[in-house]
DNA sequence: GCCGTTTTCGGCCCGACTGTTTTCAGTCG
């Protein structure tokens, strides 16, 4: 049983979790964060420098116990210290720890005063009237909790996977079945292959080997039993020839089609989608006599496209539509008109504009961060650490940030071909002023402008504060523009409209975070920045050298943007790239 | 539980905000 970086630093989060409720010692809960935090940073897998004998304690936030404790892992695929506290303490506790505020005493509270141990006991007892009568507890949290429930619920309903744990179990069941099966082709398609932002299920086509052509018999019964029979699957709902479902443990759907050759391409454009797109594509083929289906083209009973992909398109006169823009929204006019944008790729990207270092809230040196970008082959990496109102982050003050400035500069003069820029995340204040002295910004190469706090504001507040911000001369970029965290915040709202006219009006460019569960400007508002001039930076927010790697996520979002090379900041060398980020 | 030119105990980030209080506890970031 393979035992990821991931589920290791989960375990010690969950841990950490369990003992505060408890009411341990909050430092040592924190060592326990700690310590996951730097297991998910790590570039190489634990499991691999345990097997080599390598010393874990050499790593930051991990002492002897920690190692130990890891170590056990690794071997048995538990912790028992963690096996014996679940005993003690229901892990639906760990449930409600997600619901906005509610913390650990609260609870614990919770838990002791009305055996609420869970988010369904938890709704009944608000719905009861019984929470508001404990101690520390009112109406007006109630009232909020109530309604952090319902939200927490909704979401729920969706349950969808964000593109890294979607790729994990999308790859990994494809090696199996390749590795098990008799395979000849193989994708994953719908909305994994569009690269939307969550991904409900996952849509899996293969065409299997020799024995299944035509007859579609043995074979295609063995890729079936292949699939069906994988250790993960908890429920197979569905088994036939060509189709079959299941539901993995983690509660992932997937289905799997077996394909005849001919109908490979065909069937690979229908289950990709989206249904929007497919609807259109089908307009497109009535007007010329002709019918598709997942099967092929067809004109009568003559199959004249199916088994590539890319015939389904230009057979009806239309160039292949990348899987990103079919969303229908425009793109199959375009197709027609032979207008479709030259998408940006990861391999446009020169450089990443947004990382943080452990003068902040990041884990690792300005060296080690200049460190990974150049193994990226980047040219520059902007150190953009908090400012100093992001007080639980250590944001910096002024002071703070002319030493890292001249700390940069020193560093710059020891490089070849690369450069750290320097940068900020500023915080946007309350009223729209940013963080730091005009002074200190107009010594920076650019300044990223974000919200950390004062959420709960209404749009017109909202929208003002940050056209506010993008009045400061030094403002180039806006990070994260709506604030939303995939599966569990709602982005702020905005009048998205007003900011992207603002910032088109001002020369302000703003950010694709790149972070999995951010994405954060929205595909359709980066199309819209776009369609207005407006630069977009694709930047990994990265608090680790690994988390440089979360580009391609960034990237994947600005091609559903419609995003060109062009219009993204990064794809440009410094020296063309200087220029744009200063306003003032 | 980790860490240490303050070497083996004592410190570890803390201010703002909110609601529930009447001086403060809990949560958030």
């Amino acid at each position: 049983m393979p035992v990821r970086n991931a589920e290791i630093a989960e375990i010690f989060e969950k841990l950490a979790d369990l003992l505060a409720i408890k009411g341990e010692n909050q430092f040592r809960i924190r060592a326990y964060r700690n310590a996951a935090r730097t297991i998910s940073g790590l570039q190489s897998g634990v499991r691999e420098l345990v097997e080599r004998g390598e010393e874990l304690s050499d790593y930051q936030g991990i002492g002897k116990a920690i190692a130990e404790k890891i170590v056990e892992i690794v071997e048995t695929g538990t912790l028992s210290q963690l096996e014996e506290l679940t005993k003690e303490l229901p892990e639906g506790l760990l449930d409600l720890l997600r619901i906005p505020e509610l913390g650990p005493r609260r609870v614990k509270e919770l838990y002791e005063e009305l055996e609420i141990t869970n988010i369904d006991a938890l709704a009944s007892a608000l719905e009861d009237g019984r929470v508001r009568e404990l101690e520390g507890f009112g109406e007006k949290l109630e009232q909020s909790l109530l309604s952090q429930v319902k939200a927490m619920r909704d979401r729920e309903e969706e349950h969808r996977l964000l593109l890294p744990a979607a790729e994990e179990v999308a790859e990994e069941m494809v090696a199996y079945l390749k590795k098990h099966g008799d395979v000849k082709r193989i994708a994953v398609a719908g909305s994994y292959r569009r690269r939307k932002q969550t991904v409900g299920d996952l849509d899996i086509l293969v065409v299997a080997g020799e024995g299944s052509a035509g007859g579609g018999g043995a074979a295609a019964g063995g890729i079936m039993d292949v699939f069906t029979g994988h250790e993960d699957v908890r429920r197979v709902s569905m088994k036939g020839e060509t189709r079959s479902s299941v539901v993995l443990r983690s509660g992932v759907q997937i289905d799997l089609r077996v394909l005849e050759a001919e109908s490979y391409g065909s069937a690979l454009q229908y289950f990709t989608g989206s249904k929007e797109h497919n609807i259109a594509v089908r307009r497109v083929a009535q007007e010329q006599g002709l019918k598709v289906s997942e099967y092929g083209i067809f004109r009568g009973d003559e199959q004249v496209a199916g088994a590539e992909e890319e015939e389904m398109y230009t057979t009806l006169g239309l160039a292949w539509v990348p899987p990103e823009l079919r969303e229908d929204r425009g793109e199959v006019e375009a197709a027609r008109a032979g207008a479709l944008p030259e998408l940006v790729t990861v391999e446009d990207i020169r450089g990443d504009l947004h990382s943080h270092t452990n003068a902040s809230d990041g884990s690792f040196t300005l060296e080690e961060m200049a460190e990974a970008a150049q193994a990226r082959g980047y040219e520059y990496l902007a150190v953009s650490d908090h400012s100093k109102s992001l007080t639980v982050a250590r944001g910096l003050d002024e002071d703070r940030l002319a030493r890292q400035i001249d700390d940069i500069a020193e560093l710059n003069e020891s490089f070849d071909g690369f450069r750290l820029l320097r940068s900020i995340e500023v915080d946007i204040l309350d009223d729209g002023r940013l963080d730091l002295s005009d002074e200190i910004l107009a010594r920076l190469d650019l300044v990223i402008c974000s919200i950390h706090s004062g959420l709960n504001k209404t749009e017109e507040k909202q929208t003002e504060r940050i056209i506010r911000a993008m009045d400061n001369p030094h403002c180039s970029i806006i990070g994260h523009p709506t604030g939303r965290l995939l599966g569990s915040r709602d982005a702020y709202p905005v009048n998205m409209q007003r900011l992207l006219e603002a910032a088109a009006e001002r020369g302000v460019s703003f950010e694709i975070n790149a972070q999995p569960e951010r994405l954060d400007l929205r595909d359709e508002d980066a199309h819209a920045a776009r369609e207005l001039g407006i630069r977009i930076s694709i930047a990994t927010d990265a608090h680790a050298p690994a988390n440089l790697a979360f580009m391609r996520y960034g990237v994947d979002q600005a091609r559903r943007g419609w995003l060109r090379t062009a219009d993204v900041l990064n794809t440009r060398p410094w020296s063309e790239l200087g220029p744009l980020l200063k306003r003032g």
